[in-house]
DNA sequence: CCAATAGTGTCTATGAGACATTATCAG
DNA sequence: CTGATAATGTCTCATAGACACTATTGG
C-alpha cells in the first residue's frame, strides 16, 4: 500500500418531490463554515464501517425524518474534484432520491434550516460547493428515466390515478401530454400499474381508478419526450 | 470538519474492446498483496491534485499505452462497501472505457501481466477485490448506450463501415442483427454517420462506403435491442 | 340541467422488421 | 463467369399522436 493521498468521502443527496403543482428539490442552509448561510444538497459523511448506499439512506432520513421504505434512492455519480471543498481533499458520491408529497422537512444537525425549493426558481450557481453540478445532473437523470422506467410513480403516492401519474410526467418534463393517448398507453403497459378496485373523485369530474405499482422494471416501449 | 473516517480514493476501469471477432476487457494480474496472482481490473489511487476523470486517463494511459484522444472514457459508478479492501477503507470511482482494437496491452507498475480477456469465456467470480460487480455494472452499460447513443462507433477505427458497425452490436449483443435494415437505418439518422468519401473492400464483395462519426450525440429513435 | 374529468374509439403517419432486388468488387 | 457483400426498394404490422366521442360524477 505504500502512502496513499488520505481523503474524505461524503454522500451528497438530490431529493425531489412534486408538491402542490411544482416540482421541487431538498436544500439545507448551511449552518457552519465553508459556505455558512449558503443552500446547499443534503449530505454528510460516511461512517467508517457503513456503506455508501446505507450513508445515503441514512442521510435521508436525518434531513427528512422519511420512513426508508417510502423514497426510491439510486447513486447517480461521484465528484472529486481537488478544491471542490476548501477545507480538505473531500470526494463525494451523489444521490438523486425521488419522494412523494411529503411533510416539511426538517433541519439536521448541520444545518440551520431545511426546505423545498421550486426547481423552477432555483438558480443553481447559488448553491454551496459544487452543488451546480450534481443538482443538473440529478435533474436530468430523473428527467431521463422517466423516459424508459415506471419511476414517475415514485413520486406518487401508493395508490394514485392516471391522472396523477401524467401530472408528475408534465411536471418534471415541463411539457403537456395529450391526457387520452397517456392513459391508453400506461394503462397497456405490461406490468407497469395494477389496479386496486377502487375509485376516487378527488380530482372532480367523473370518478378516476386507482392503481398501485406494478412488478415491472422497464417501460417498454418508452415513453417519448420529444427532444430539440 | 471535527474528526472524519479517513478513506483512500481510487479508480478502476472496465475497458472494453473487439478484436477480431470477440467482445473482450482489460484484466491485470496483481504483482503484489492482496489477491496476488488474481485477475483484476486496472487502476490505481487518485492523486491529491487529481480530477478523478484525470486519474482514470491516466490510469488508462499507463496500462494500455493509449493516446488519449482514441478511447472513449465515462464514469460508471462508486463502490465503498466497507472491507471490499482489506487493508483499508477505500472507495473506488469506476469508469468504462471503450476502445477500438488495441495493440496488446503493457503491464503497469503494479501489474505482473496485462492481458486482453473475452468476455464470453470470464467467470467475474474470479476477479479480485469486489471487481465481479464493477464489471458486470460495466458490461450492462455499455449494452444499454448502444441502444440510444452513437457509443458503437467508440470500438471502431476512425473510419469504418456500416457492416463493421453493426459487427459491434451483434458482439456486445450477442445478437444478430439484419444487414439491409441496420444499414437504411443508421445511414438516415441525422448526424450519425458522415461519408468520408472512399471506400474499402477490406470485408470482401463489393465495396463498402467509409464513414466517420458525425456529431449527433443521442440515437433518436433508439436502436432496439429485443428484450426478453 | 351544466361543468368537469375519466375513459374508449378511430384515423393517419411513421418506423421496424421481413425480404426481394440490384450494384460492384475479387478471383 | 461465380461468389461475395453493399446498397436500395417494397410490403406489412405495430404504434404514437391527433382528436371525436361517450361515461360518470358533483353542483
Amino acid at each position: 500500500m505504500e502512502e496513499f493521498p488520505p481523503s474524505a468521502v461524503t454522500v451528497d443527496l438530490v431529493v425531489l418531490t412534486i408538491t402542490g403543482e411544482q416540482l421541487c428539490v431538498l436544500l439545507v442552509r448551511r449552518g457552519i463554515e465553508p459556505f455558512r448561510g449558503a443552500w446547499a444538497l443534503p449530505g454528510g459523511f460516511v461512517l467508517a464501517d457503513e456503506d455508501l448506499d446505507t450513508a445515503a439512506r441514512r442521510e435521508l432520513a436525518e434531513e427528512t425524518g422519511l420512513a426508508p421504505g417510502t423514497v426510491h434512492i439510486e447513486q447517480l455519480a461521484g465528484y472529486g474534484d481537488p478544491g471542490r471543498d476548501p477545507r480538505l481533499r473531500v470526494v463525494t458520491i451523489a444521490y438523486l432520491a425521488l419522494a412523494p408529497d411529503l411533510p416539511v422537512p426538517q433541519a439536521g444537525t448541520d444545518a440551520a434550516e431545511a426546505r423545498w425549493t421550486p426547481v423552477a426558481t432555483l438558480d443553481p450557481a447559488t448553491l454551496a460547493f459544487d452543488h451546480a453540478k450534481i443538482f443538473t445532473d440529478g435533474l436530468e437523470r430523473a428527467r431521463a428515466k422517466l423516459e424508459y422506467t415506471p419511476l414517475a410513480a415514485a413520486f406518487c403516492p401508493p395508490e394514485f390515478t392516471v391522472a396523477e401519474l401524467r401530472r408528475v410526467y408534465e411536471l418534471v418534463w415541463d411539457a403537456r401530454l395529450d391526457p387520452r393517448n397517456f392513459h391508453r398507453k400506461v394503462t397497456g403497459a405490461e406490468g407497469l400499474l395494477e389496479p386496486v378496485g377502487t375509485t376516487t373523485t378527488r380530482d372532480g369530474g367523473r370518478p378516476a381508478r386507482l392503481y398501485r405499482r406494478g412488478p415491472a422494471e422497464l417501460l417498454s416501449p418508452p415513453m417519448l419526450r420529444t427532444r430539440g
